[in-house]
DNA sequence: AGCACA
């Protein structure tokens, strides 16, 4: 329904995504968000007139997929409203993992030749199974603001700063709850901008520091985590 | 709004 008819595929469309995200960025961020749904084979984003706004991101099961484009609809990315659907055809790297995989020349050429009769050659042998593309598991990360005076020593309470102010706890919850020993968010209305957010142990609380340092919830806005003051 | 595989 709110697919459009589009019947479920691994691949999930993304559309509406902020422009003025790099590329590279986009889908280091697109990586770090998704992931939680399942194992991600590939991440296509082009910047040309026609495609800039837009994804392709492919999981290694529908499922996940299913499950990305109902939980992750409408979901604040870099200040707007994610748009998922189901992708309307198989992605190369699927094709190319079951065998099905034919180059845009050689399709061409078939088309051409369906069109005036057929006598043909077949279709050239493609198989080669590569599919993983995509750097790690990082979220977007680059400069930190500053910390607080001290630097508290590593615990299992991250304090979360320089969020946007429309952050909600669900948006926090997306992202925190990917890693290991997660257990809650605490946000304070009197205090925009920060969280806290608690983990079993100081080293599950470390792993989700490092993988979200610098994740951008809006372009003006890295998140810097440091150890909570207990 | 826009469905590709730089």
């Amino acid at each position: 329904m709110l697919t459009g008819d589009i019947p479920p595929n691994q691949t999930i469309y993304i559309k509406n995504l902020n422009e003025k995200v790099k590329k590279e960025e986009l889908k280091r961020s697109l990586y770090a968000l998704f992931s939680q749904y399942g194992r991600i084979l590939d991440i296509v984003a082009l910047k040309t007139p026609k495609l800039r706004g837009q994804a392709w991101l492919v999981f290694s099961e529908v499922t996940a997929a299913s499950n990305a484009v109902r939980q992750m609809q409408s979901f604040p990315f870099y200040d707007k409203p994610m748009r998922i659907q189901y992708a309307k055809t198989k992605s190369d790297c699927v094709a190319k993992a079951d065998g099905s995989f034919v180059p845009k020349d050689v399709k061409k050429k078939q088309e051409e030749k369906a069109e005036k009769k057929k006598q043909e050659s077949q279709p050239a042998g493609t198989n080669g199974v590569r599919a993983e593309t995509n750097g790690g598991p990082m979220g977007s990360r680059q400069g930190r603001p500053n910390a607080q005076e001290a630097a508290a020593p590593p615990n299992n309470i991250l304090f979360i700063q320089n969020l946007p102010h429309e952050t909600t706890d669900d948006m926090l919850h997306v992202l925190f709850k990917q890693y290991p020993g997660f257990r809650e968010v605490r946000m304070i209305a009197a205090k925009p901008g920060i969280a806290f957010v608690e983990f079993e142990d100081d080293n599950q609380s470390l792993v989700a520091m490092e993988a979200l340092q610098g994740f951008k919830i809006t372009p003006q806005n890295p998140m810097g985590i440091s150890y909570a003051k207990k």
